[in-house]
Parts: C-alpha cells; sequence; structure tokens
DNA sequence: TCCCGGTGCGTACGGTGTTCGCAATGACGG
DNA sequence: CCGTCATTGCGAACACCGTACGCACCGGGA
C-alpha cells in the first residue's frame, strides 16, 4: 500500500479527475446514513462505511458535517420528515387525526428502529426544519379544534412521550432479535428456561402469561401489539379534551 | 514500558501479591460502573476506566461480565432495584400509588439521565430480577384495586411507556446541557438566533414561546416540568379505570 | 493568466471492545 | 504435606473507531 503510494504520482495520475465541485452533499450523506442505518443496524454506522459506500473517503465527510453526532442529529430531523399531519376535516375529528399522526409515528420508529437510542443522546433536535415544520402543523390542527396553543402543546408532548416511550420497547425488542439472527419462535423457545424460573418465583406473573396465551390464540402477533398500543392510546386521549372557553 | 516488562521478574515479585479469590464481583462492577455513569456520562464508560476505577486491568471484568453489553443489562436493572412499589392502602387509592410510582421513576430516570440511550439499545432487560419483581409487584397493586390480570399489565406497560417517553427528553436536554457546560441562561441564549428564525417563518411557535414564557413568569423551571409532567399522567390516568365485573 | 477558497483524502493519533495465552493463587484429594 | 487443578487477574495484540491535519487539486473571479 505505502509502495504504491511512492509511485502513483509517476505512472499514473489519479484515474478518474476527481470534479472539486461538490460531488458530495450533505444531503447525499443523511440519505446514505439513514440507508445503512436501516439495513445494517446503529453500531454499523461508522464514518469509514458511510464513506465507502458514497465512494468516498471517511474525512471527506466532515466537510459537510462537523460532528458524527451532528449528522445524527441531521438524521433524527430527516426521519421526521417522512411525518406528515393529517387534515382536520372538522373540529370534532381532531382525535382520529391525533391517532393518525400516532399511528405514523409508530411505523416510522419501527421502519428505524435504531432511533430510539439516537434521540436518548441527541434530544428531539428540537430546531431541526421538519421536527419544527410538524409541531407547527400539529398545534395548528389543535387549535382548529378549539384547543388554545399551551393546551394543544402539552398534547402533543404527552402524545409524543407515549408514543416513543411505548415505540422504544417494541423496537428494542425488534433489535434484539434481529442481532440473534434467530426467527422469533427460536428466541422465545431458547429463553423458556429463564421464563419459567422467573413464573416459579412469582405466580402472578405465570397467570399473566397464561391469561394472555390464552386471549391471544390464533390471534397474528402484529395484530396483538398494534391493538395494545391502540388501547394505551386510547386512554390517553380519553382523558383529553379541549377545555370550553 | 516494554522494557520494564522484561525485567520485572527478576529485580522484584509483584509487590501486592494478587489474592487470587474474587477481589472483584459482578456487584462491585455494576454499582461501580452505575458511579461512573452518573459521574461522567455514557460515553465515559469504557471498560479500561471502570478496571482502572477498580484498580484492576480492563480484561480482568471479562471473567465476572461477558459482555459489555451484557455489563449494561445488568447495570440497568440495577437501577430498576432503586424502586419500590408503593402500598395500597385501600383499593380505591391506586390512582395514587400508580402516580406515585411514576413519579419515583420519572425522578430515578433523571437521577441517571443515560438510561435512555441504554434502554433503546438494550431493551427493558425484561427478565432482570428487579425489573421483575418490579412488574410482579405492581401487578398484584392493581389486581387489589379490582383490575384484571391483563388489564393492570396494560396499564402498566402504558403508564411506563408514558414515563420514559417523556423523561426521555427531559434527560436529553440535561445531557446536552451539561455536556455543553454551560448554564441554562448561557445555553438559552446562544440559541436564541435559531429560534428567532424559526419563529419567523412559524408565528404560531411564537405565540406559543409568548404564552409560556407570560403563564410561566416567576416560576421555578423545575415546578414548571413537574406540573407539566403530571398533567399529562393524569390525561392518561383519567382514561383508565377497572372494569367492575 | 494567476490566485484562492473550497473540496477530497491519505496519514496518523489516541482510544475502544474483545481475544488469547500465561502467571499466580487458593482449595482439595491423597 | 504435597501435587493437581479450576479459577482469577492481566499484559499484549488486533481490528476498528472518530477525527485533526496537511497536502493535492479543481473551478471561478480578478
Amino acid at each position: 500500500m505505502a509502495d504504491e503510494q511512492v509511485f502513483s504520482s509517476v505512472w499514473a495520475r489519479p484515474e478518474k479527475t476527481r470534479t472539486a465541485r461538490p460531488t458530495l452533499s450533505r444531503e447525499q450523506i443523511v440519505t446514505e446514513a439513514i440507508k445503512l442505518l436501516d439495513a445494517e443496524g446503529v453500531e454499523a454506522l461508522s464514518m469509514r462505511k458511510l464513506g465507502q459506500a458514497l465512494n468516498a473517503g471517511a474525512t471527506s465527510l466532515y466537510r459537510h458535517v462537523a460532528n458524527k453526532d451532528q449528522l445524527l442529529e441531521l438524521v433524527v430531523d430527516e426521519v421526521y420528515g417522512e411525518l406528515c399531519v393529517p387534515v382536520l376535516e372538522s373540529p370534532g375529528e381532531w382525535r382520529q387525526a391525533v391517532r393518525a399522526l400516532a399511528h405514523e409515528m409508530r411505523a416510522m420508529l419501527l421502519r428505524h428502529p435504531w432511533i430510539a437510542p439516537i434521540l436518548g443522546l441527541v434530544g428531539s433536535s428540537y430546531l431541526g426544519p421538519n421536527v419544527v415544520r410538524l409541531s407547527d402543523e400539529m398545534l395548528g390542527l389543535l387549535e382548529d379544534a378549539g384547543f388554545s396553543l399551551t393546551e394543544g402543546n402539552a398534547t402533543v408532548k404527552s402524545m409524543f412521550a407515549y408514543v416513543i416511550g411505548w415505540t422504544m420497547s417494541e423496537a428494542a425488542w425488534l433489535l434484539a432479535l434481529a442481532r440473534s439472527g434467530q426467527t422469533e419462535q427460536e428466541w422465545l423457545e431458547q429463553m423458556r428456561p429463564a421464563m419459567e424460573r422467573v413464573v416459579e418465583t412469582h405466580p402472578r406473573l405465570g397467570k399473566l402469561f397464561e391469561a394472555q396465551s390464552e386471549a391471544n390464540a390464533g390471534r397474528d402477533t402484529t395484530e396483538i401489539s398494534d391493538a395494545e398500543f391502540d388501547a394505551g392510546l386510547d386512554r390517553f386521549l380519553d382523558g383529553t379534551r379541549p377545555t370550553n372557553h
């Protein structure tokens, strides 16, 4: 390698004369980072691999992005850009709208299960353009439905908290499963002994497992978790309404 | 260094004859890891530093812990051990009990703001003894209050989701603030320009900020966030009650 | 034409998780 | 009392990481 380097300036000019004007852009970097994260997970994202995926050197990225941390902020905001706030047809339908956005958000977080840990590190990147747009539109929707600005803000924040918290644990499960490289069946089978030891000392949990596997017999697992997510969301919404003033 | 190594076996036996029976234990490692995480944050926890803090070599830790990942699982469960489920004095007081646990949990997560990103990586380490104990006791409490097992489980899961989601964003803020090494005032002042640019294009957000700073004038910031957390929690609880059957 | 700001990137540094083999120890069976 | 042996600590090494720095190179403006 080092030897080649010594001669390279002699026997050949760089074969592909580098067009020095932006062959690399911040957008390209961010979208490629997301692709890499989706494909291989959060621990597989390194500046070197990302550069490689872009046919570029690792350190070239630093011309367009200050940090890996900043890159992650950009990534988070970009992903929030996948969400779009539903339109409110009549003021009474704010509840459906909030539910729809919550579902969109859960789907997005499950599409990109690596976001959860990043969110904890990077905050919600509150000032990213997409996050700002999302907050603003959501606030407008609730305003149209009769919420005051502060009420609407509180509603959005609480709803986001529930969705993120819930989906984070789902995503962590999915990640663990993916890392193990096993099917869900094998995975469950593998930790059955630990399960049984738990049930032995905590019979109440055993009864819960029985009741659940009975109630869920024959149902699809994604159907089940959809329903559980909705149930919790509905509890939250049942306690929420605009004050008439 | 290497030279010294050659002679070391000659001019001296190891000064402190290593007692080969456990000078190191899994518990010590976990508690020291937590101390380190609290003191210096998640990116400061390395096996070498942890070993150093324990007067041990980095690789010695691997005799007691399989992985860094496993260590983090142990850490998470240990921290959950700080929580204790309140006692239910009468069946009607389940609401206060749930609120109390939620508060405990939020306080714990803010005491250890590094957990949020770890939780996303490691799952909730569902089978750790402390997590299991917590779930079981909480389930028992709600059972005494008239919830069925599946209802109680759904309630606990949803409540945890809200608390984790909410507190994660609080914790991320605290972490960012701590990393910047500035006071909250300086920090806010520093990103005022970005704030103003946002307000310019999104006047609704500007009105929200005004309304909030007016409503919160003179109040302590921790008092404010406590109240906001409680408000969201109450919405959730308002939509939750045991079915009489 | 010449220069100069912007861009790509090779090199290098300090740090990371983890494997491996060796040294040393205490407990135990004879 | 003396081997034997599983267990523990640990130094060295490997592959990889984020990133600072300096140089080569290009395109556009004077």
